[in-house]
DNA sequence: CCAACATGTTGACAGTGTCCACTTTGGGTG
DNA sequence: CACCCAAAGTGGACACTGTCAACATGTTGG
């Protein structure tokens, strides 16, 4: 019996990405939890040690993996935000877009339930994202973008300038709390339409609030 | 050699309370993740399969962990209203309340990580919370203590009653999207002084914008 | 050309949840 | 009172996980 042809060559090559990718994908479907070594190098086709050599242990691949889930959130936010037809009016078009930058969010959440868990769940003994990581395709993190909104909101003189500051902490816990209850929490079961008159209600409360 | 007197019966008697007591001291120090079956035994001091005479398995101990911990929050909610000196005005009242009710929550989350993180955590698999589970000493929940106070809200003419349906949505998701971004979230790093700002904040836009 | 080095492999260990068969115990029935 | 049986606890096994150490295999620079 011939020796069977190895399908690929001894070195991977490419095998940091493959990894991540493989992690990306199991985090899709299930969360953080699911982001397991062995299953990543299971996926990429080699030996489940191979990963040591590109992270230092499961938290740094779950890290790299959690940077790529918050980059699909920038993502369709800022595609949410560019499908966006522009008024006439400076003030309709800067409330319009922190709207559709809130439901973008929600939506993620909703679509995505996995990969949006997984986006906050970096590990405690890593430190935070660095600066242009987990950003979209702007380069311009979640945060950063609804930053723009609301100084948009500012200059086009929708909110006095006295209230910009502390705005982001509000308008984001309002749809990240949503969002988490809506997965994870106490809202889990509502029925569709009743998530959308939630949504409705958070996104009011904000804008009257801001 | 005498047989060793064995330390307790053959059967425990309180095994099932023992267990959620030590599970949710688990919960306490490391959070839902902690809450580990072979851990819970051994602080009760029984052997590893005992369990599986009280739960059918591990989601079904962490599940009667969540609605404890659940409880402690309705507790500190209901604490801390309880503690508040009222005002002679009913609506000066309602509205601090309100605050107090929102404060507590986040005072849980950042005292609590571990307890206010497994609250949340109820396993997929099993339903939600029935009626009468993870209350405080009023009967209520978190969601029906807070609905209490937007009710106030309205009978005092402080909101108008239009303004009443999703109100909770709004408030309960700011509080808890901060609790969950101070925790786990970007917000993890924020000093304690920013940490206030931005309750403060949260809190002011969501009562301007009820 | 070969030696150092990066990368991948094999085998082991402790810890986990869960299944199975077994033992101990206490309460009710003949 | 004697018995027996169901409830509760035990011990062992299995598959799975993360991680470590020792080893094998390519690649590459001097």
């Amino acid at each position: 019996m011939l020796a069977a042809i190895p399908p690929r060559p001894y070195h991977h090559g490419q095998l940091r990405e493959a990894l991540v990718n493989a992690g990306v994908a199991l985090a899709r479907a299930d969360g953080p939890e699911a982001v397991v070594l062995r299953a990543a190098t299971r996926a990429a086709g080699v030996s489940h040690n191979a990963a040591y050599r590109h992270f230092a242990d499961r938290d740094e691949l779950l890290r790299a993996v959690c940077e790529r889930c918050m980059s699909q959130l920038a993502l369709l936010m800022e595609q949410r935000i560019d499908a966006l037809p522009s008024d006439t009016d400076p003030m309709v078009t800067a409330w319009a877009r922190l709207d559709a930058l809130g439901r973008a969010y929600v939506e993620f959440a909703t679509t995505e339930p996995g990969w949006f868990q997984t986006a906050f769940a970096v590990p405690r003994t890593t430190r935070a994202f660095a600066a242009g990581e987990g950003t979209g395709a702007s380069g311009l993190g979640p945060y950063e973008l609804l930053g723009s909104r609301l100084d948009e909101l500012v200059e086009t003189g929708a909110i006095p300038p006295e209230r910009r500051p502390g705005a982001e902490y509000a308008a984001w816990s309002a749809v990240h709390g949503l969002s988490t209850l809506l997965n994870d929490g106490p809202l889990r079961d509502l029925p569709d339409a009743e998530r959308e008159r939630a949504l409705g209600a958070v996104l009011d409360v904000v804008a009257r609030g801001l």
